[in-house]
DNA sequence: TATTGTTATACTCTATAACTATA
DNA sequence: TATAGTTATAGAGTATAACAATA
């Protein structure tokens, strides 16, 4: 009976992802862009740039709706697109200096936010979350090969 | 300095959410459902319905939006309305017998593809994670009570 | 007056597949 | 031939706000 197993772990899951969702989405609102959006100025910061298919594959925005998203804070001025040297097929995509001050200008604050509720946990349990959440990621990364090898 | 805190865990929370995510969605994608209803169907499984309210504070969808994914359900003879005996302001949503066979043809099969990444931890590594989860989570929501207390 | 759900609008995301250009 | 990204299309989700019916 794998749902006793499986659903208990599970439900804490999705609820604790959601709370963190929930405390996340009014401060990302404030700064006019969408959860996917920020979504991808939050992996672009602090890089010197990567391609569609490296920004694709990090935030699992396929690549038909990752060209839309990034036209969108292109259009904003937050983000920009550069010829890759190496290989002509592939574009690169960075911040640009307006999307970096916005990283900066959200990201630390909304860390500072959220600080108070993992400061409730002593440190040794939080290293004890992040040590069993890699572990079932990578558990549940196994599944989806194995899915993926069987069709 | 709230980055080193929060980023290791919320990084893991993510990744194992995207994980889990992305080892659901094709399981979900075979009963013709998008990830909203299938979180709908999955909400009303074996309960006898509940209000549009109760049904929206648990999927965090907004009112508006459920409205239009409790009528595609609805079209698909998956989901039926109801009208509350108390509150005449009030519906009800509940499963049609077609509905819970959906549930229950995809649900438990989805769990046991799910299974043998679970039983890749100990129990009393899944019994900590789960409480771990749950502490981070009623923490996050003390946040977002807070924020709303602000403004 | 407050609450529940619907409607209307405009925008964004999404899946899918055909397409261009490079490799 | 395969890969990277774009374009096109149709459908779905989203935020927001105005609305009707009921409490």
């Amino acid at each position: 009976m794998s749902r006793a197993i499986v659903v208990p772990v599970i439900r804490e899951l999705a609820r604790c992802y959601q709370a963190f969702q929930r405390a996340s989405d009014s401060h990302i609102r404030r700064t006019g862009l969408t959860p996917p959006q920020f979504d991808v100025v939050v992996t672009l910061g602090d890089t010197p740039g990567m391609s569609f298919k490296d920004l694709g594959s990090r935030t699992l925005i396929t690549k038909g709706t990752l060209t839309g998203v990034v036209d969108r804070l292109e259009t904003r001025g937050l983000a920009e697109r550069i010829a890759c040297p190496g290989d002509g097929r592939s574009t690169l995509v960075r911040l640009t200096p307006e999307g970096d001050r916005v990283f900066r200008d959200v990201f630390e604050p909304h860390l500072a936010f959220l600080a108070p509720a993992f400061e409730e946990m002593p440190e040794c349990g939080r290293k004890e979350l992040e040590k069993r959440l890699k572990q079932l990621r990578e558990a549940l990364e196994k599944r989806s090969d194995e899915l993926g090898r069987q069709g």
